[in-house]
RNA sequence: GCGCGGGUGGCGAAAUGGUAGACGCGCUAGUUUCAGGAGCUAGUGGGGUAAAACCUGUGUGAGUUCGAGUCUCAUCUCGCGCACCA
């Protein structure tokens, strides 16, 4: 039998559908370990072989962790709305369900020709009703929750109503709350509920007609289709995210992620200690207090001005009557910039004169107050006191307006920039003079909060996420309006289904305000929908219990499964979807819906695959091509060639001629016979002819070749270009591999005792692979495979003994060439679940190592010793030895130094 | 500006402080079948030699160590993330 890898891979993946070999039990007394990829979103265009390369990995580790006897959750599903399948419906007129579920079958297709060993039985789609009603369920509660803060945690309303009544909460009394009416209820609960729904300044996108959330923004554009986004306030659905800040930070510690995308996460979270300070201030004779935020209270003997945020409500009462107009035409001309205009003059500086003046509390000092982009209003208080001798942002604007810059760190220069270093003695601050500086923040802080001018703060970058969107191809809120007010849907009625409209055009209006009948018991429902993160922050709990319409998850199935133990996925989710899902997740922990607070244990982050295109090199004004080498010879334009008309970078010229119409006539000129294309590393996209499909390399090599190569490319978290050269070399390995059973076609494999060089070279591969897959090093286990394989074809072994355990090493990685050797070893059961630990406790080990020795650090000869023997016994074994008699010659030994297992080093004098 | 990773052959890359460059690609030579983008064997950091020996070599400079690609400090450089966040 030759090695048929078409045949040999359907045949197994028939078999493994047919049978469910992958089939995840239920709590069934094996440890559990729950393996989860970052489902995809299923777009258009198909998978490239970028794709798969994470879901590769998490196959390995699944397929592996069976054969260690684990139970294993390997599912897989779709995120599946969103906005691409709505534009399309825009165009096209075509139902976003329709497009979504072709889309999800080509998927399909081409993750079953790879030998994924998901438990596909248990596949779920974001856009399913009976999914989606659980998004929604998770929504209601939230609408029904409180952050209390003295517990930390998420609490029922219901709570909050009862303390109301009883002693009043924050600025409402008990005897208000018994007075006020439906609606002012409401209104209060609202500002509590963690759904809840307020006036913000939004990040509005024109062009695509709906409001999007921080991380949807990149640079004042779209992520998805580039459109210019601006700011507007608009009262929209929000999640209270910004609540649980401290807690999101604090237990990042706790988890096994790379330290770089907790890093990201604590960035966006963004947290600063510092303390509020309130500054009497004074326009046109009305007093008024001013709270603002500083990490450096120290730096307040430093104080020459106040600035505002444009967009704070104490411009207007701090505005006097001969500044109003300059601040008014001020603010119009901050309001025409977007946001992205914003960014992109980080270095102008601007800004108006209030007209009044703040009252430094500690100095006594009157300070003007200004008025300047520069401050945000959603940080902090919106207001700040400038220290320009020591804050770069305040120096550039006290600059620009000639504003007095008083330096309270002795001996610094501020005379060209800012000096912003936490070090150094204060001078020029009252009780502070004399203090290095570290110590002078605390005592300033101490100092304000004794004299009752202020409180330490901590503050967070992170805001609220905001939950509504215009759009069609989302959930619907569970939301109706009686009487104007937001009243939740019974969960009875829940899943509320999508209903159908008669056009997806965009009105200006929410799409779901067309659809007929869009109300509950007469009254009108919520019309816009949830935005793509909602679907994807708790999936991860359906998979445990994907058919469950009792509950978002059984308590005991959840029990049983608990978290994600290793999930797999790309760092753009970093500050989406990754701080969404914990959210959500300690949200539901904090009810008591599931009993861990964190979803994902351990996350590896996959590379990016990039695409290497070709070139070739079209002389200016001919239809002649050059080889690459020879460009340099003429003046030429580089052209983007197909890459499945290259091979090993050398055009296959009839095919390019073939390819388009132009180039029929093309003439070459060649270097040694050949046509060499120029190469680059870039993005994988269909415009640069560099996309490689993972189906075509399943049609020329195989699934369990492309498996292997795509790990053999480099380390996983590492990005890297697609080069196909390589791939022949991992074809070829398996080749080989098939040879040591079959020789031409015959059956070779013995039942012979194996000698000491075979089971030796076994043995290091076992441990090898044991090691590496660990720490997800899968290249260099792929390594170990390729050395152990050149050993044992060298030892012309064809022993059941060593075979036997090769395949199921080997299995994780080639799933099919292994699945069919198995059986040809005559085995009936699938070579998934073969006793692993029962063949590798086989494994003895060995009784000699080989020691270097060296003589001042050079290797001089080996020795064999056995590797019971302790560094005392191999000491004075290598000091007896007549070799090492010739190398001291008269010296003195000045010690002998013994690594275990390592090396040998004397040290001569 | 702040933070996090990296810099090793022609290329992708390996190396618990212990023989640097495993493994693969590419290249070179030989060989076998030739229908192959095939198989097999050997070589492949640089210098050096008839062949060895030997010298040198992990961005740069110092340090710790019997011994450093690996640890420490400084420096150059590339990539990624965040950023008027007070």
């Amino acid at each position: 039998m030759e090695y048929d890898f078409k045949n040999i891979e359907s045949k197994w993946q028939a078999y493994w559908a047919a049978h469910k070999t992958f089939k995840a039990e239920g709590n069934s007394g094996k440890p559990k370990y729950y393996v989860l990829d970052m489902f995809p979103y299923p777009s258009g265009a198909g998978l490239h072989v970028g794709h798969p390369l994470g879901y590769i990995a998490s196959d390995i580790f699944s397929r592996y962790k069976r054969l260690k006897g684990f139970n294993v959750l390997h599912p897989m599903g779709y995120d599946a709305f969103g906005l691409p399948a709505e534009q399309y419906a825009i165009q096209t007129g075509q139902h976003p369900e329709k497009t979504t579920s072709i889309n999800i079958a080509r998927y399909r297709e081409q993750l079953d020709r790879i030998g994924f060993s998901y438990d596909w039985d248990r596949e779920i789609r974001t856009c399913d009703p009976d999914f989606y009603k659980w998004t929604q369920w998770a929504f209601l509660k939230m609408f029904d929750s409180w952050y209390d803060p003295d517990a930390d945690k998420a609490r029922p309303i219901s709570e909050l109503v009862g303390k109301l009544e009883k002693e009043g909460y924050g600025d409402v009394t008990a005897e208000q709350w018994a007075k006020a009416s439906e609606k002012e209820k409401s209104d209060i609960l609202m500002q509590y509920r963690i759904a809840y729904q307020g006036e913000t300044s939004v990040n509005w996108c024109e062009g695509l007609g709906t409001v999007l959330a921080n991380d949807e923004v990149k640079d004042g554009l779209s992520v998805r289709g580039g459109f210019p986004v601006e700011q507007k306030k608009m009262t929209q659905w929000q999640l209270r995210v910004s609540a649980y800040a401290g807690r999101l930070l604090d237990s990042l510690d706790s988890l096994n992620w790379t330290e770089s995308l907790k890093e990201m996460q604590r960035n966006w979270i963004g947290k600063s200690e510092g303390t509020e300070v309130v500054f009497n201030t004074v326009c046109e004779g009305k007093e008024l207090p001013v709270t603002i935020f500083t990490t450096r209270v120290d730096t307040i003997f430093g104080v020459t001005f106040m600035v505002l945020a444009p967009e704070s409500e104490l411009v207007a009462s701090l505005t006097s009557s001969g500044q109003k107009k300059a601040v008014e035409e001020y603010i119009k001309e901050v309001r025409k910039k977007t946001e992205r205009e914003r960014i992109s003059e980080t270095k102008t500086v601007s800004g108006v004169f209030s007209g009044s003046y703040g009252i430094n509390p500690l100095t006594g000092e009157k300070i003007p107050i200004w008025i300047s982009e520069y401050v945000l209003a959603g940080y902090g208080t919106g207001a700040i006191m400038a220290v320009p001798a020591h804050d770069s942002r305040d120096y550039a604007f006290a600059r620009k307006f000639g504003l007095p810059i008083v330096p309270i760190i002795e001996g610094c220069d501020v005379s060209e920039s800012s000096f912003d270093a936490k070090e150094g003695k204060m001078c020029n601050s009252g009780f502070l003079n004399g203090l290095d500086v570290k110590v002078a923040i605390e005592k300033a802080k101490d100092y304000v909060e004794e004299k009752g001018l202020g409180r330490r703060k901590t503050n967070y970058r992170l805001r609220d996420a905001i939950f509504s969107r215009q759009r069609y191809w989302g959930e619907p809120f569970p939301i109706y309006y009686k009487d104007g007010i937001p009243t939740p849907l019974p969960e009875s009625e829940l899943p509320l289904r999508l209903p159908e409209i008669d056009s997806y055009k965009p009105t200006g209006e929410a799409p779901l305000a067309r659809a007929k009948d869009w109300t509950y018991k007469g009254y009108p429902l919520e019309t816009s929908t949830m935005p793509g993160f909602a679907g994807s922050s708790a999936y991860y709990f359906r998979y445990m219990d994907p058919r469950n319409d009792k509950a978002l998850v059984d308590k005991e199935v959840n029990a049983y499964w608990k978290s994600v133990d290793l999930y797999i996925g790309g760092s753009e989710h970093a500050t989406g979807h990754l701080i969404y899902s914990r959210f959500w997740n300690k949200f539901l922990y904090d009810l008591g819906y599931v009993c861990e607070d964190e979803p994902f244990r351990k996350l590896i982050n996959q590379g990016m695959i990039q695409g290497r295109s070709n070139f070739v090199y079209r002389i200016v004004g001919t239809n002649k091509f050059v080889s690459c080498g020879l460009k340099g010879k003429y003046d030429t334009t580089e052209i983007h060639v197909d890459i499945n008309l290259v091979h090993n970078d050398k055009l296959d010229l009839e095919a390019f001629k073939a390819w388009r119409p132009e180039f029929s006539d093309a003439e070459f000129e060649l270097e040694n016979g050949e046509y060499i294309c120029g190469w680059a590393v870039e993005k994988m996209s269909k415009s640069m002819y560099n996309v490689v499909n993972p189906d075509d390399i399943c049609d020329t090599y195989g699934a369990d070749t492309l498996r292997l190569y795509e790990m053999f490319l480099g380390p996983l978290e590492q990005s890297k270009p697609w080069d196909t050269k390589g791939i022949d070399g991992v074809n070829r390995f398996l080749k080989k591999f098939w040879r040591l059973f079959y020789d031409r076609g015959e059956w070779i494999v013995t039942d012979e005792k194996a000698g000491p060089e075979e089971l030796k070279s076994l043995h290091k591969l076992i441990k090898k692979e044991q090691e590496d897959i660990e720490n997800f090093s899968f290249n260099t286990t792929i390594s170990a495979f390729m050395i152990a394989l050149n050993e044992l074809s060298a030892l012309n072994c064809c022993k059941r003994e060593i075979l036997e355990p090769l395949v199921i090493l080997l299995s994780p990685f080639a799933p099919h060439i292994t699945e069919e050797l198995w059986y040809a070893l005559g085995h009936d059961d699938t070579v998934t679940y073969a006793r692993f630990p029962e063949f590798i406790a086989a494994y003895a080990a060995e009784d000699n190592v080989t020691y270097p020795v060296q003589f001042n650090g050079k290797m001089r000869f080996t020795v064999d010793m056995p590797k019971s023997a302790t560094p005392a016994e191999v000491e004075a074994a290598v000091r007896g030895m007549e070799q090492t008699q010739k190398y001291v010659d008269g010296l003195n030994i000045v010690k002998v130094i013994v690594v275990p297992g390592r090396i040998i080093n004397i040290v001569l004098k």
